[in-house]
DNA sequence: TGATAATATTTCGAATTCGAAATATAATAT
DNA sequence: ATATTATATTTCGAATTCGAAATATTATCA
């Protein structure tokens, strides 16, 4: 392959279900940022700030703020860790808890009407190649970290 | 298919892949959106606000903004159309082509690298993919809007 | 024709996002 | 044990981004 088609429709896929996604939470008052950040929590219970950051793959200054934010909103609760007290854990309170019980279902169901486009083998392969090019770009990242 | 997994490694391989140019080009004092911009009218000559605007999938008033920075750093033209006053096209300028003649092959180089991980046909049913995802995402925006 | 609707683009203020530097704590090495 | 390095997180100011409303212009329709 020469172009870079992939890339670009990569890119437009993601614009427009970000745009989606967007429209879809902002009736509850989140943006994408904190939505994702509330999503890693309901699905595993208990997180650190770093675990979170490193699921969401935004800059530690931005999901700093985010998290700020949803403590504020009592969407979650922050607390620090006692063996090593540089980690601060976090997790969903009731409030934050219920949201997503609400919410999610609903989130679930656009995104899957949306992915059913896809044949079943279709979508497991575009999850392979979605992996792998994730994997590869993030090497990428580290390397020039060095 | 039942989980939201495609969702998931869509957003993180966006986000390595995004970080990654975010670096690339941000020597030549450039932010992702620009570049966008930068690299549509490279392939397309010239193109009215809102073709860019449709092919980058950013809101309008942050297109606007990232125009104006361009046409700052002169690096792309600004005409208003003569047959239609509201229409404003846009076009690379000499030190816009200079430029990305010397940046686009190394972004392509770097970014075909990545993509090198695919096999050539998992790379082209991952482009499908895309598109279909996409072009459905865009459908439920539009439809939405009314 | 004149009013109304549609389209293209910009402006606005507020919210978010960024990278870099700062802080806090822990691990390692001397 | 102290200095140094590594890791986790926050703070900071500047830049970007957002959606909504405003502006400019054209198309439509009564």
């Amino acid at each position: 392959m020469e172009s870079l088609k992939t890339i670009t429709v990569l890119f437009r896929a993601y614009n427009s279900l970000e745009k989606i996604i967007r429209k879809d939470i902002s009736q509850y008052g989140l943006n994408v940022n904190e939505f994702g950040v509330l999503e890693a929590l309901f699905h595993r219970d208990i997180l650190s700030v770093k675990e979170v950051i490193d699921k969401v793959l935004a800059p530690n200054s931005s999901i700093s703020y985010t998290i700020e934010s949803l403590v504020r909103k009592s969407l979650i609760e922050k607390v620090q860790s006692i063996e090593d007290r540089r980690v601060f854990y976090l997790r969903l309170s009731k409030k934050g808890k219920d949201l997503m019980n609400k919410i999610f279902p609903i989130h679930k169901n656009n995104m899957r009407q949306i992915l059913d486009v896809l044949a079943e083998n279709e979508e497991l392969i575009l999850q392979k190649a979605l992996v792998k090019i994730g994997k590869k770009s993030l090497e990428g990242i580290e390397k020039n970290e060095i």
